[in-house]
DNA sequence: CCGACTATGTTGGGTGACTAACATTAGGCG
DNA sequence: CGCCTAATGTTAGTCACCCAACATAGTCGG
């Protein structure tokens, strides 16, 4: 009744409706009654709203469906550093399933979308079946777990120009969009160095036409030489995000 | 047979040994049926033995007693950086309780010690069981994800100082000692900085008495004094890495 | 006791990024 | 249309750290 006319047809018809009508890589892998018992509803994730703080109990799953979302920590300085993105990949709160209640950090849209929630209750009694739910559950995690350990040994290496291109190019891979509205400050944030920073590398970038922007708005005009400007964190995390739910030939083998 | 001989005891005569004559918190945490499922073997860990290898099939996991063991990433640029610890607290090779059959990540011991292997087979069917060792295994995940999110913030915020402070810190909480062998051309390379960059910093930790070394030898002389100089990071991973076996008062509230 | 080796100290020059200003411009809005 | 504000550009001075090289000093095997 809350959900979007094609897709309330799924669950009120009963009608059997091919699992891709979903948009999220992870409903999209799952079965129909797996579906159903999750009793999903449809959010709508407005810019800046956020999905999780810290110290507050994570009472639902959240999957995206469109849009863009960051996991960020904060730090006693008042710096604060993004430590994971979520796109149309993704399910927020896992860590519920793994047995903490609070959420730990913030999670917040950075490109407003939309997506699903699952009641905490369902996901977790869905979870103990052991079955297709926690198997992919158990590798997302494992895919965050990637995205973090790439993202530490990244920040301790690689130099801002690198770290740019790959945050630009995963960002676009996770909300599947070319253009987003993102301003330099907030770039900034991101990636834990200062504007004037990322003034002077995007416009490096913006000169040799690899990119290009004004006032908050960034398009991606050559991702190819984007790719290889980026650090080869970009390729590694890439990697996990788009084939953790494949099961042949997949990161399983 | 292959066990020492205390612990022998405990599986040969099926005597009902409390838990906690190991020295691993997860094994600890375990009831000692579940332990008898694992089919634990005692295993010596030497100095710079190469637990896990990129793209190697994980068979074992294994549970450290004593000692100390690292995962690092190494960049195409060959330099090299550790993106999480295992100590006492440990278990190493859950990944492939989440869905990766082989290791992504370089693991070796940094501290000589020994521990318990469990064959591949047998954690899974003892995780697929979903009682008390799933859990635990679980959360041992979670703690690795919040020690790789709190390190990927704290390379890309926290200085030099901070940082050899906190690892120092870690590395004696994890191997439960306050000496360690360990050269400054090895600190470099685990935090991902020049070797010259750590003389001068320890040098300066050496000369306010708070550590101690010589030719490879490190000696904590004043942690209260090493916790002033690290970030805040320590406290954080040291809280989860603490408590994480804890159902009371713990993280799971 | 003597190399040889390993661990540490030290330095000078270079650079990427920071801080803290101030300058400029594009859009939104009355 | 013109003001206001948010976004971006720019600069000078500073700092942390890198690189590469060389200096020194314990330690170990013969």
């Amino acid at each position: 009744m809350m959900q979007p006319a094609k897709l309330a047809d799924t669950f009120t018809r009963k009608a059997v409706v091919p699992a891709r009508a979903f948009r999220n890589a992870l409903l999209t892998a799952m079965d129909i009654d797996t579906i159903r018992r999750l009793h999903l509803q449809p959010v709508a994730f407005e810019l800046e709203h956020e999905i999780e703080y810290p110290g507050t109990l994570i009472d639902n799953l959240y999957f995206i469906e469109e849009g863009m979302a960051s996991m960020t920590t904060t730090f006693e300085n008042g710096s604060q550093v993004e430590v994971g993105m979520f796109g149309y990949e993704s399910v927020i709160g896992v860590s519920a399933l793994m047995g903490t209640k609070r959420s730990l950090n913030r999670v917040y849209t950075q490109i407003a979308g939309s997506g699903y929630s699952a009641p905490l209750e369902a996901a977790k009694a869905e979870f103990r079946l052991g079955g297709l739910f926690q198997t992919l559950a158990l590798r997302y995690v494992q895919t965050q777990l990637v995205q973090a350990i790439q993202s530490a040994g990244c920040n301790a290496t690689h130099n801002f120009e690198q770290r740019l291109a790959r945050w630009l190019l995963i960002c676009a891979d996770r909300a599947r969009c070319n253009t987003f509205k993102m301003s330099q400050e907030f770039l900034a944030d991101m990636l834990g160095n200062t504007r004037s920073t990322v003034s002077i590398t995007a416009a490096q970038l913006k000169h040799e036409k690899l990119i290009d922007y004004t006032r908050g708005v960034i398009h991606i005009l050559n991702s190819r030489g984007l790719e290889k400007k980026a650090c080869e964190c970009y390729d590694i995390i890439k990697h996990h995000l788009d084939n953790y739910t494949q099961f042949d030939g997949g990161l399983a083998d």
